[in-house]
DNA sequence: GACGATACAACTACACCGTAAGCCTGTCAA
DNA sequence: TTGACAGGCTTACGGTGTAGTTGTATCGTC
């Protein structure tokens, strides 16, 4: 059928996609409404756009993720080089965590795809280089490195994955918790009345962070 | 439409369903071909049955995935209350660790539910009640557990999300990285190089782990 | 100004997904 | 013999990603 009306008005001059564009409305959407809503007619609707027309710009929905996950880690500041290794490591973990938590879709996402992106490979490259300048070992360096990321990913997927937030509803927590915990759980119900009484639950990422820098400091030392 | 022809054989005393064997089956499924063959059809076809006939055993896929990880989850033995905290602590890790490598699709689906399922609870509950018992202070319990818990995860996670098994093609990595890496990433060049002329990248779980173990204990003896 | 190339958006269609609602049938107790 | 009911089957709805095709607006060249 050809168009039956040309009273349309000559739509408003639409903005052009691209596949900045695309990322930036993928992203503001994972943001706002979940990872779980980011489909690619759901984004087409947020851009005025059909779903097929997204694909001009972008190879397909794994292309989106990556792109959006790679977006997440350009908030992650590359360490610079001439920082001490021990608070270049710090700060980046911390940094990543905190992006993280910023867009709590991120780590699942992250984690599920097997190549890191070109954001994160600079950072890699960035931390290596400093863990190595410091004198590590190669192997060494590696292994650091990865005790490090697994436990900063692995802490944010945690704090994320809390059905509630500790540190706003410590009430919530205790009726909840000690409904279910009842006496056949003792060790969580103890852990729970810590999350009553105390002033929320104290667990930061800081801690086993330092834990494991402080170990690095010892076996650096110790050739 | 009526069925046409009665001459069906009387169909082998088809083996009656159950909560277990569907949750058999679907963990059969997930080790292999992977969780996202894990649909209902096909899980029912898997099973000679309908998709819809799963639902009188199981109230819905969240309910399988739930069930599929507690599975996982009994393949770790909960520590005895009469272990050193340490030894407990320690095995249960790479217990955990050594679980979710068996079953590759774990790690993602444990972290994306909210509620541990009631044999990770026990197991939870052990660990917590052995270290209050050495004399952890209750926020120390907590965040030596997370602490654990975190590196576990963000291992695995890391170690199932690498694109080719290091420890079993160093040559297909040291093409595959001298190419990517070229002379942009410096610092990665030099750890590709480890994965070539070394026996492999010796990357551990226990590295990290015992970091924070020996942290942990320094922790306990100056109270 | 006219025309052809080209880039980009739209449309249709397909094969999948989870699950709500209702139907049919074999089994067993009363 | 009857009736209840558990456990399977069928259909249908609204969603998903994307392959293939069609329309159209814009731009470079003459």
């Amino acid at each position: 059928m050809t168009h039956t009306t040309s009273t349309e008005p000559p739509k408003h001059p639409r903005q052009k996609l691209s596949r900045d564009r695309v990322l930036a409305a993928a992203l503001r959407l994972a943001d706002e409404e979940g990872i779980e809503a980011v489909s690619m007619r759901r984004l087409g609707q947020a851009l005025s756009v059909e779903a097929m027309s997204l694909y001009k710009h972008v190879s397909g929905k794994e292309d989106i993720l990556d792109g959006i996950s790679d977006l997440v880690m350009e908030e992650v500041e590359v360490p610079s080089r001439d920082l001490p290794w021990r608070a270049a490591l710090r700060q980046s973990a911390i940094a990543t965590h905190q992006a993280l938590l910023r867009h709590p879709w991120a780590s699942a996402v992250l984690e599920s795809r097997s190549n890191p992106g070109p954001t994160r490979m600079r950072y890699l490259d960035a931390v290596v280089s400093i863990l190595l300048e410091a004198g590590f070992t190669l192997p060494d360096v590696a292994r650091a490195f990865m005790a490090v990321d697994s436990l900063v990913y692995g802490f944010t997927l945690q704090v994320l994955a809390w059905p509630f937030d500790l540190r706003d509803a410590p009430d919530e927590a205790a009726i909840l918790m000690n409904d279910v915990f009842g006496d056949t759980f003792p060790g969580l119900r103890a852990m729970a009345s810590l999350a009553v009484t105390g002033p929320g639950v104290p667990v930061e990422l800081e801690f086993g962070l330092d834990l494991i820098l402080d170990g690095l400091e010892r076996r650096l030392a110790s050739g």
